[in-house]
DNA sequence: GTCTATACCTGGATAGAC
DNA sequence: GTCTATCCAGGTATAGAC
């Protein structure tokens, strides 16, 4: 297969996801991100439509993942809701070490979404309903504790949405099974 | 006790702090402030020095009120590293709930910072780095789990500092004990 | 595909009248 | 304590030459 080079409006998006990473989407210039390229604002015109679509463009893709990702796991047939909860935080994993910067830019910057701001928030929206399901069935089947499920998603949700802070810092531990430890810590808990 | 009443500073920090929650430092103008208290932007420079005092004050506030509850928890003898870590999500929960505005605002406005910079991030190391020893010594104690103290740390620490998302939101679980539910799934995890 | 030049607007902040 | 008027820096975006 081959690998396709990447196009200059990829690397637009590449370097503003850094830059919007680092300051938030209002405070990075159109001026910023063409300094970084080693060329001048107004020539990211030529490959992209405005900063508004920058934006647009990295939040919906990563959402749509997300989308994707637990549509499968909806869709798994004949495992439990532990399993079902571990593929979750396997998809976390997953794309916030592919997309560190999109995560950070998704997760602090969709209010300034324009056009696509209701788009983004019915997928959240259905990606957390999907999510309730999930422990409510798990409660429901004994699987899970009973403990109100507004709190375990909140606090699963919480460390899962904050993984782009941490994961670029942290290689060590990634290499030494992130994954499995980070689902033991959440799922069973830290006291012996 | 006389409850003094709320000056004008005040009242400009607090309309501040509201806006940016809601979309950021970088994102709010001091014609925003001043819309929504009613005057012109020029008269809130009878109150502030500039748009970076209101962060600062917000920002400092906050960093120093954990400050001085992690000091309290440290030094409290006789107990063990698990009632120390209840005692850091109730300080957490305490003083979200008090100021959910200003713990946005903190969480994601302090890279706007200026000369205060330096000395918010020495108070987020430092309080991080008294939460990693109470790890350690629950781990040698053989009262947590034998797993990396940063996986434990980040993710309790994840889910403490999205409270302000989600507190306002769910009246309901607070008034019936959210301190006791947090604390178990955060602790105990959530499997059976 | 990138440049210079520029239009047009909005930002933070100040001066001085009331 | 608030207003109007204003300064000036810097924002997004476009036009047109190379």
């Amino acid at each position: 297969m081959v690998q396709k080079s990447e196009t200059r409006k990829e690397e637009i998006v590449r370097t503003a996801e850094m830059l919007f990473k680092k300051k938030g989407y209002s405070a990075v210039t159109m001026r910023d991100i063409a300094q970084a390229m080693g060329i001048k604002a107004a020539s990211l015109y030529n490959h992209i439509q405005s900063k508004q679509q920058i934006l647009s463009d990295i939040i919906i893709q990563i959402g749509e993942q997300f989308t994707e990702g637990m549509a499968e796991i909806v869709a798994t047939e004949e495992t439990t809701s532990i399993e079902k909860l571990e593929q979750i935080i396997k998809l976390h994993v997953k794309i916030t070490m592919n997309n560190p910067s999109r995560m950070a830019t998704m997760n602090n910057d969709w209010m300034h979404l324009e056009k696509q701001k209701d788009y983004y928030l019915s997928l959240r929206r259905n990606y957390e309903d999907s999510f309730r399901q999930i422990l409510k069935q798990g409660i429901e089947k004994g699987e899970l504790k009973t403990v109100n499920p507004e709190i375990i998603l909140f606090s699963i949700l919480s460390t899962l949405r904050s993984l782009y802070l941490w994961i670029p810092k942290k290689e060590e531990i990634i290499k030494e099974n992130l994954l499995g430890k980070l689902s033991q810590v959440l799922l069973t808990g830290v006291v012996v």
